[in-house]
DNA sequence: TGTGAAAATCCTCACGT
DNA sequence: ACGTGAGGATTTTCACA
């Protein structure tokens, strides 16, 4: 259990936060009932456990021209280690690619890449994913639309 | 075309401001090599455009004990736009679903569910995805470990 | 944990270029 | 459209009860 102990008020912050990152202290004691002086010491623990990672600005992809979510299942060629790290390493270092999990079943990994147009993910997968060394074979799907993002932990 | 227009200095702001929301505007001026006023300016019409749609916190998932990822496939009984509505705002009500998209191919739906555990999940898919009326059946994948996660779109 | 206050920072805008 | 400058509000931060 290395799991950090939270009280209802900070999950109350939690919740305010993961909802509005800019948001004054004040603002926030009100709304949990209690003062700023004790909603800082909690947010401040808070951020020195590492619950609170950090506070980002969210854009919306459609309007700078990233509206084509695909998800993209890869299969790996071996379970070596090395070939994996190596293929998570390609992974970070590809902006497009903005989640990536190490999955059961089937498939080794599934992505979330973020592109511009179908040309634009063919690239991609031609020119990086499905040539990198590591890579057995993948399969692509295409979001029609985005029904739900949201970055909101439940707590 | 009704995507905003952004110029190599509105990129650098929200290449900064994707990273890390919390910062001045005299910090991001001093970073893209702008005044201060001319960076405010910019978010502010960023903001009102809708491409800096809000700023939130990020929580860590394990330490707040989410810690399971799980991908889940839904295929629809019909394509009735009244079930698909109904079927979406299910899973808009539902913060354990933090990401739904309309798919093509097999799979009418695919979600990011986020739960504590497996014991977790088979409630939510056993109580609620499956029961729904409009769903007809689902597939679901489990994440060993999350590899990749960002919120920054690339621009 | 809460109150209070001090100091620093920051936002916001009017003006001139 | 950009930068300078400054007012004024807001906020962080901490000492003390």
């Amino acid at each position: 259990m290395n799991s950090f102990n939270l009280d209802a008020i900070d999950r109350k912050i939690l919740r305010i936060l993961q909802d509005r990152g800019d948001i004054s202290h004040a603002a926030i004691a009100e709304a949990v009932g209690a003062s700023p002086a004790s909603c800082w010491r909690r947010i401040k623990a808070l951020e020195t456990a590492g619950v609170l990672v950090k506070t980002v600005s969210l854009v919306d992809p459609d309007l700078v021209g990233r509206g084509l979510n695909v998800f993209c299942q890869v299969r790996m060629k071996s379970h070596d280690p090395l070939a994996r790290r190596n293929f998570e390493r390609f992974v970070e270092s590809h902006e497009e690619v903005l989640e990536c999990y190490s999955m059961s079943g089937d498939w080794d990994y599934l992505l979330r890449v973020l592109v511009a147009d179908v040309a634009d993910y063919e690239r991609l997968l031609m020119r990086g994913i499905l040539t990198h060394e590591a890579v057995a074979n993948s399969s692509s799907h295409f979001a029609l639309k985005s029904v739900k993002y949201s970055t909101a932990v439940p707590v």
